[in-house]
Formats: structure tokens, sequence, C-alpha cells
DNA sequence: CGAATAGTTGACTGCTTCACTCAGGTAATT
DNA sequence: AATTACCTGAGTGAAGCAGTCAACTATTCG
């Protein structure tokens, strides 16, 4: 089916993007705190939105991401794409050859599934995820452990 | 996501029981003939299919498998259910221990798909699929090498 | 300038899981 | 008793995911 960790990680780190890129870009090493991500990963995932053009970046201090458009234009099914390949539920990937040279018996099925999650992951973009009560909830909780731990750095 | 091969496989052999069952007990080497799938693989998945008291079966010669239920009251979801554990595409399973003990920034969203994906599945019966024309189609050519075959053991 | 920051890339690895096989059963029919 | 067909568990190769490591290059700031 094709839907990893890969896939859900990316997810997450564009809409960390979408909800702090207001104060200048995000740097990889303030998501991997907030998201729980380990910091190489994250790396190897933005090298492949950078890619598909979905986020831009810039480098040195004070340097980061930010979305190359803006949330409204961003589906989840874009950034899934990006990273993990097309989501597919079909063996033979569109092909009809997964029976021998032919189609299967629920050919059809498995490709009518895959535009069902499709058209459901295409329909939401990231403006509307930000907007969520559910996700601002849990970025609320976020920030507020990274204000706490802040000071500690200068004791 | 778990959509696996096996799922798929289920799938296919519950559909060939449901358009064959009419003449009897319905083989696995007859279905692994028919749909090209490996007879031990078969008898593995047919093993979980049984526990969950979705077919039935008759030993000895002329046995077989059939459907334990009327193919209106046996769904796909049932069916990949058996086999492949749950269809879920959340990380953690449904529990909110995704990031830490709390939940991540996504899961709402992948909590939506899940439901999303198992409405389809469930919304769709082995007596639907029979009747498909898509369906009907790839039945019919499938017999017809059967019928074509048979003569071949009597030269 | 040079030191620190931060992106960029590629190679590498442990581990899980899938897909499938094999061997050795038991039960029912002819 | 021989054959058919279900039944079960252990074992295995390959693939791919999740993640690490190391060695870059570009940019900013003091």
């Amino acid at each position: 089916m094709k839907l990893t960790t890969r896939g859900r990680y990316a997810v997450t780190a564009m809409l960390d993007l979408a909800l702090h890129q207001r104060t200048g870009p995000v740097s990889l090493a303030e998501i991997a705190d907030r998201q729980g991500i380990s910091l190489s990963y994250l790396e190897q995932i933005f090298s492949r939105l950078r890619r598909r053009d979905l986020v831009c970046s810039t480098r040195g201090p004070g340097g980061g991401y930010r979305l190359a458009r803006r949330a409204r234009e961003i589906s989840v099914a874009d950034v899934i794409g990006a990273v993990d390949e097309v989501v597919d539920a079909t063996r033979c990937g569109g092909m009809e050859n997964c029976q021998g040279e032919e189609r299967c018996l629920t050919h059809d099925l498995w490709q009518d599934l895959s535009h069902q999650i499709h058209d459901f992951l295409t329909g939401i973009d990231l403006e509307q995820l930000v907007t969520r009560n559910s996700v601002r909830e849990v970025a609320a909780r976020q920030d507020a452990v990274v204000v706490v731990a802040a000071p500690a750095l200068q004791p």
C-alpha cells in the first residue's frame, strides 16, 4: 500500500513548517526536536521534498526551510507522493499484468480503492490541517515544552 | 498500511469460491490453478479464513471449501481483516502514543484515512463483486482456459 | 578571514516482514 | 488401503524500511 513512517514524518514535518515559518525559516533541528524525529532521517526526507519543489531552503546561520508554495496549495497527497512513491493499492501498480499478461480477478477493486485514497489525500491541504482543532492543541503543547526547555541553556 | 499480497490473494480466492461453489466444494488446487497462486500459500491463507469462520471445509476426495455465509454477508474488509490484521493508517495502531505518551501532530489525519478505507472496504461484499462486469469478464476467460486444458489429460 | 551554522549527499546497516516452501501430519471418501 | 484434500508449523531468501555516519558545500556573523 505504500504509506510508511517516512510519509507520515514528511506530512508531520511539513505541517510543523506551516505552523512555524511565520518567524522565518525553520531549521531541521527544531523540527526534529519538536516532533521527535531523527535529524538525519529528516535530512533524507527533506532532500526528496526539495526535489519536488515543495520546500525551499536557505543555508547558513538563521537558515532553514520554508514552504515553496502557500499552505493552501500543498495537499497531503503531494507530500506523501514526494517521499513514498505513488500510493497505490494494486499489485501491478496500475499496469494490468497482475495475472500473467492479463488483469487479475480483483484488479478493478484495488484500482477503485487507490482512487478513493488518492482523492481523500488530495482533498486535504496543509492550510486545512493548520486550522484543525486537534492540530492546534497538539501544536500548543509542543510549543509550550520548547519555552520551558530554552532557559535551561543558560544556567 | 497493511494491505499486502496476502490480503489481495485472500479476496481473489474468496471471489473464486463465490463464483464456483454452486457445483459443490471447491478445492484449493483448483483455485491455485485458476488464479495462479501457490497452493501452499493458499493453505496458509485459508487456515486464517477458517479461524474467522468465513469459510468451512470438507475433507477427503471431492472435498474442498465453501463460503460459511452468503456472499452478500461477507465484505472485503472481513476478508482482509482475517488475513492481514487490521487495515490501519496510524502509526500507533489507534493508540494515542505516537509521540512519547501523547498524540502526534497528525494522529487524527491518519485515523480519518483509516476510517475512510475501512468504510470503503466494508461497503463492498462478495455478491457485489460477482455481479461486476469487470469480474465476469475475467472469470469467463479463466474458465475458458480450464475447459481447453481438460481434454489434454486424455490424449 | 575564520568559525559556526545549516543544508546536501551518498553509502551503509540492522532489522523486520513479506512471500513462499517444505515436511509431516489428520480426516474422509472410494 | 489407497487416494484425496485439508491442516499446521517451522524455516528461508529477498526486499525494503528506518535510521546512522561521514564528508561535503554554502552562508552568515564577529
